[in-house]
DNA sequence: GATGATTCTCAGGAATCTTCCAGATAGTTA
DNA sequence: TAACTATCTGGAAGATTCCTGAGAATCATC
């Protein structure tokens, strides 16, 4: 994916700096403001790709700041970010369009799996590629469905952002803190043993279809999966 | 690597000192600072390329140092430096961007390995290369991988990092004095025989697919790792 | 509500790694 | 050649890391 122009809107600095850490990371150009009316200012001054938007802000809602923009003729998308009790219904109305929305807590992963998802649907990504391949496995990001040699294979929600984050990322290790920073949501606060668990589960789903291993134990750093050529 | 602009953040002057030479040595620029307050400061006014931060400081955590930074928009990637006992449960979003980090005691070499690895990873450094070659040996940092003649050799974390610093000093005797300061961690108190040991290791894995032994001894000396014109 | 899937923790055991030791080997000096 | 020293290497104890099954808690679905 080439490089966009993300605005993150959100109260909390907290927030604000991880996605800011991660999306300028991920390659992006990234402005922040904390509140709507800010956030309203931005969005006509600097013309941003995508909006991450909290809805909850202390001056204008985030639908407020969707219906004043749209109201514009602003037709950038939009990827609301919602408390996990905030109902469903509240928001199901607000993704019209190529918008869509995440749950606080996220994992960082998702966000940007989203934002692609979002420049592939409104068809402002080049280069987009809604599958991921390495080697035998093939990940279809659309569908968010997995084969491995042409047979299916049934994952769990975690499992799958698991896979993903590995697939991104084949031929290199990742350490298990960087796996849990990345695949799980923000505000974990388990044990590492966790990642140990769900590659364990991963193995035994993938495996058995696949000639050789796909992920591999780097004892005392971490695991990675392997491509071709590696 | 290119020379790097380094900001040391630990109370203990011990450390501190050991990480200042070690860094120097490499031909790095350092800067030093023994608490947050002061390491906030040095920040915003050097500009510093990377920053090692301690996370337990006797002011502001390490976690508070980053947090207010990033919320005045400095993105220095940062290796974070934590105990051992403190880390296993307090990960979450540690490893967020390009930062990392490591647990004390640490090896120097390791340090230094992980700086050019988040150099390579943040795209700052020019002429990030992953992969260390020596003759018929190939070592790839990314995947924590090596070969002889393209033969794969399965190495433990120790012998992996004792080869990697043989190897990044190709054709020049190394004492076991030297060795264990940047192999082993700081706190290591045993005897250099250990180093014979583990020479004992690599010899014997690497030494069936090399041409010629790879690592000579120079009696009376150290050890050396012979590459091409050698 | 009941059922089943999913997430997460925990603990035993397996596998690997680190470290030390001591006897074997090889190089050096008298 | 003999004696001495440095190095090599196999073995073993102990520590560490990893794997995996079992079960509790939570969530989703009907």
């Amino acid at each position: 994916m080439e490089s966009l122009k993300v605005l993150v809107v959100d109260d909390e600095p907290n927030i604000r700096d991880l996605l800011s850490a991660s999306l300028r990371f991920a390659g992006h150009q990234v402005l922040t403001s904390p509140n709507g009316t800010d956030a309203i200012a931005k969005i006509i001054d600097t013309q941003p790709d995508i909006v991450l938007l909290d809805v909850m802000l202390p001056d204008i809602s985030g639908f407020g700041v969707t219906k004043k923009i749209r109201s514009m003729g602003i037709e950038t998308p939009i990827l609301f970010l919602t408390a996990r009790d905030e109902t469903e219904d509240k928001v199901t109305g607000l993704t019209v369009g190529g918008d869509d929305y995440v749950t606080k807590p996220f994992s960082l992963d998702e966000i940007v799996a989203r934002i692609s998802a979002i420049m592939r649907r409104t068809g402002k990504d080049s280069d987009g590629q809604s599958v991921i391949r390495v080697g035998e496995l093939e990940m279809n990001e659309d569908a968010h469905e997995v084969t491995v040699k042409g047979e299916t294979v049934e994952l769990s929600p975690t499992e799958y952002q698991l896979l993903r984050y590995l697939a991104s990322n084949p031929n290199r290790v990742l350490t298990k803190a960087q796996i849990l920073d990345h695949v799980w949501e923000y505000d974990f606060n388990g044990e590492m043993g966790i990642v140990e668990s769900y590659v364990s589960y991963l193995r035994k789903k993938l495996d058995p279809l696949s000639t050789e291993p796909l992920i591999v134990t780097k004892r005392g750093v971490g695991y990675m999966l392997k491509g071709p050529k590696g």
